[in-house]
DNA sequence: TATTGTTATACTCTATAACTATA
DNA sequence: TATAGTTATAGAGTATAACAATA
């Protein structure tokens, strides 16, 4: 598989997970990009780990906690270490709905990769190759 | 490997793939979303084949069409049979920077999977055996 | 009547620069 | 001085509703 081929299957990948998400995001009333940051909140991430996470600048972290935050899905909680540092903490109701959108977007990606057609289904067994190792 | 597991690889390849398309996108001065229409021109798609491509509503496409072709990427033409649609058609310049694109994604791709720890290593070869057949 | 692309509107995401409060 | 989060700003992406041209 040449390197082409490889980013070809890989961006094909990416455009499918993309669909995925913006539907499951628009069943719960949120943008692709809140559900993500839903999803990558591990432990008490700052603002400046979850811009790394999400790949995008540290001040629009603070506009996307905002809404997050007006919504009752997560709140600030100073560092007790480095008064300087913020960390994002999911409330009870952000669990939830983090768990309830984990499992609807394993059941789209499921669904999905079940209704293949054979030439999709050639393309990611050859993705797979180039993957394992 | 259970539909979680899969969604969560998946989840992990879509974010790969998000850095590196904006990574490579601000480098030739485009936004993700940009070279992602570009490299989805496949012949002279309509505005609402375009629209079902990208996964987003036919009213953007037309601002997005509007800013590639103001900056000579890409130009309108009307369709023979049905003149009510569009079709879009890359110049000649936007056939150049298309492959200058692609082969910068194909290198970053490359450069990035040969550089996985082996955490990410295994957690990708799990995907690929569930993409297998 | 239905469909295609467009416009108007409102909201979200995005990066840059300048600011504050802490370190 | 340097860093973390914020604000202001400007541009781009996004969906909804309403519209003109065409079928």
């Amino acid at each position: 598989m040449t390197s082409r081929d490889l980013a070809t299957a890989v961006g094909a990948l990416h455009r499918e997970a993309a669909l995925l998400y913006t539907r499951v995001a628009r069943d719960f009333q949120l943008t692709s990009q809140q559900i993500q940051l839903l999803c990558a909140l591990a432990g008490e991430p700052s603002f400046g780990e979850l811009a790394t996470a999400l790949g995008c600048d540290k001040t629009n972290v603070t506009g996307m906690v905002d809404r997050l935050q007006s919504r009752g899905l997560l709140t600030r909680r100073s560092d007790t270490k480095d008064r300087r540092i913020s960390r994002v903490v999911l409330t009870e109701d952000g669990h939830r709905l983090r768990e309830h959108v984990r499992e609807r977007f394993a059941q789209s990606v499921a669904e999905r990769f079940s209704r293949l057609t054979p030439e999709e289904r050639s393309r990611y067994a050859a993705l797979a190759q180039a993957l394992a190792p």
